[in-house]
DNA sequence: GGCCAGGGGATTA
DNA sequence: TAATCCCATGGC
């Protein structure tokens, strides 16, 4: 095992940061820490404010990463420094949320009380593949059942990543892997119809590479959008999450039905006007309307629960 | 552009 | 027990 403390970060919640709706691989921990995979990379992460009474203040960051010696993933034997550097990137770190949260505030007067409910939000930079796979399974489907798709995928057709704390963990398999695979191979797996979809795709990246999926991060959005737009079981929601998600373009506004109903609420668009929606979202918060969208999500869902507890007492 | 099937499981009525 | 919902898309 070997820890890594990152002192001075700010703007940082891990049930924030999880909890959010971007990621599917980090499981809560009861001690408040989450455990799980990126990059081949197995870690527990927490954090500690400096100041508890400011809980989005400076604080540190530990991220405690186990790896087996014959494992040799992409990112394996790295020195100290480079680790470092990979989880300051897939934290964003070096990005200023206090910064954009005060500029989002500014631009609108709904912002101010959605940004509350997620303060410590940030956007994880993410796989484009793992990324692609997450979401195509994500289509009309809810958090819990994609988590067990995506897990039962990784242990039954991917690379053992190693363990912790005597937990195996597995990454995703390659597209060349799931290409080879058929719809009654994954049915374990309990995909349905999105099965038939990840072949698909898994059959366009092995022809193209997984490096022109990398190489998109380099790419326009209308570049970026039109290629993963046109992969099976990609439509523009799919599509915006994983632009947002994995290949860093920051100013996507994925319209799912809590965005719908969060945009209806709180700005009173009719629930069926996306268009509207994405419109107004571009006008208003420019470059950072992804991350606007994910404070504006985790409001909503958080909302949601509250109402739910007051019915059930 | 509107409509409906696709899986399956959890939640609600 | 039945209906509804879920971070939608594909195909007609």
């Amino acid at each position: 095992m070997k820890t890594i403390t990152i002192e001075g970060v700010k703007d940082f919640s891990p049930d924030h940061i999880f909890g959010c709706g971007q990621c599917f691989r980090w499981e809560r921990q009861s001690d408040g820490s989450y455990e799980g995979i990126a990059k081949g990379n197995i870690a527990r992460i927490y954090f500690e404010a400096q100041d508890p009474e400011n809980p989005f203040g400076p604080g540190t960051l530990t991220i405690e990463t186990t790896r087996e010696e014959e494992h040799n993933g992409q990112t394996g034997g790295l020195q100290k420094e480079q680790e470092i550097s990979f989880w300051r990137g897939y934290f964003d770190l070096d990005r200023d949320y206090g910064k954009i949260k005060k500029e989002l505030v500014s631009r609108d007067t709904v912002m101010g009380e959605a940004i509350k409910s997620g303060e410590g939000i940030r956007i994880l930079d993410q796989e484009p593949w793992e990324t692609v796979v997450s979401f195509i399974i994500s289509s009309n489907n809810n958090i819990p059942r994609i988590k067990k798709c995506i897990n039962c995928l990784a242990e039954n057709f991917g690379q053992r990543a190693g363990t912790c704390r005597g937990k195996e963990y597995y990454s995703l398999p390659e597209p060349r892997v799931l290409a080879a695979l058929t719809k009654e191979d994954l049915a374990c797996c309990r995909l349905g119809y999105r099965a038939g979809y990840l072949i698909k795709t898994a059959v366009k990246i092995k022809e193209d590479g997984k490096e022109k999926l990398e190489d998109l991060r380099e790419c326009s959005c209308e570049d970026c959008f039109s290629y993963i737009k046109n992969l099976s079981g990609v439509g523009p929601k799919v599509a915006d999450c994983i632009l947002l998600f994995s290949l860093r373009k920051k100013n996507r506004f994925p319209v799912d039905v809590w965005m719908r109903k969060v945009m209806h609420e709180l700005y009173g668009f009719a629930e069926d006007d996306i268009k509207g929606m994405s419109d107004f979202a571009e006008e208003t918060f420019g470059e950072y309307a992804g991350i606007a969208q994910q404070y504006l999500y985790y409001h909503m869902r958080k909302k949601d629960e509250k109402r739910k507890e007051k019915k059930s007492r």
